[in-house]
DNA sequence: CCCGTGCCCTGGCGGC
DNA sequence: TGCCGCCAGGGCACGG
């Protein structure tokens, strides 16, 4: 569920309170969140100093001294900064620092995945070395060209991350809702005027989204305590029989790609 | 190469 | 009240 916004709200609060923290030690109850060698894993990122915290479409990248770890929170995946709370049933990742605190990934469904590469190898890392540019980067007439050519629902066509980064089936349903283009349209029909307006949707969308903190829907939230507000100002996703903000006529939901759709049946053709 | 499907995983919910 | 079965879904492996 965290898509870009709510990945840089993330990454906005977490970076102040941990920069400059030395990871003293790492525990990994569930080690398949670790995508290596839990020894190596371990030995190789002690004493390292955590310098920044950066962020490349969904992922997240800590920059430590000699190597970056490289986090995708996926669906649920989310941190807790702690001291000596008992370890709770879905933390599969504690990092103690130095100072006695640590910080915790938190993660129901053990989707989300832990790696670390050297730090001038993170743009071999396969799912950021995929990644195309977020939509307020996008040029508009290549990523035309490459919509023309596939046979894709539209919707499908905006969650592929190798095609544009950073939308997730939230700001999907928003930004075609907002263009006025159905989610099953064939991105080979759109028309050149039809995918700028939705290229500048989604920046439109994703920016708002950002500054509200993100969008707190289900079991996202972004460190304890804290709330995005982006919900309050959805459109047609999770509104299943409200009216529609433009028509008033009802919102459906749909499934496109395997994912549920929220549409309006009138305003989206 | 392109596209569709299934898998991972668990809490929550609908149905009875 | 309790239990069963199914759904949610991002990224990736796999197969046609």
């Amino acid at each position: 569920m965290p898509e870009l916004p709510e990945v840089e709200t993330v990454r906005r609060q977490l970076i102040n309170l941990i920069r400059d923290e030395t990871i003293a030690r790492v525990e990994a109850p569930f080690p398949p969140i670790i995508t290596h060698d839990l020894h190596w894993f371990q030995d190789t990122i002690k004493d390292q100093v955590i310098r920044d915290l950066d962020r490349k479409g969904k992922f997240l990248i800590f920059m430590l001294d000699r190597h970056a770890m490289i986090i995708h929170l996926r669906m649920e995946g989310r941190f807790h900064i702690k001291k000596d709370e008992p370890v709770l049933k879905h933390e599969h990742a504690i990092f103690h620092f130095a100072s006695g605190r640590n910080l915790r990934y938190h993660d129901v469904r053990k989707f989300g995945r832990i790696t670390l590469v050297e730090k001038d190898r993170v743009m071999h890392h396969p799912g950021i070395a995929a990644l195309a540019p977020e939509p307020k980067h996008l040029d508009v007439n290549h990523f035309y060209r490459r919509l023309k050519h596939k046979r894709v629902a539209v919707k499908t066509a905006l969650l592929d991350q190798r095609l544009v980064a950073g939308l997730g089936n939230i700001y999907v349903d928003e930004t075609l809702f907002h263009a006025g283009i159905h989610p099953k349209r064939l991105t080979s029909s759109l028309t050149k005027k039809q995918v700028v307006r939705m290229v500048e949707h989604a920046t439109h969308v994703l920016a708002r989204a950002v500054e509200l903190g993100g969008a707190t829907i289900r079991s996202y939230q972004a460190i304890t305590g804290v709330h995005g507000r982006f919900q309050n100002e959805l459109a047609v996703h999770t509104k299943k029989d409200e009216p529609c903000p433009i028509c008033q006529t009802p919102i459906i939901k749909i499934k496109v790609g395997g994912r549920g759709t929220y549409v309006c049946p009138k305003c989206q053709q």
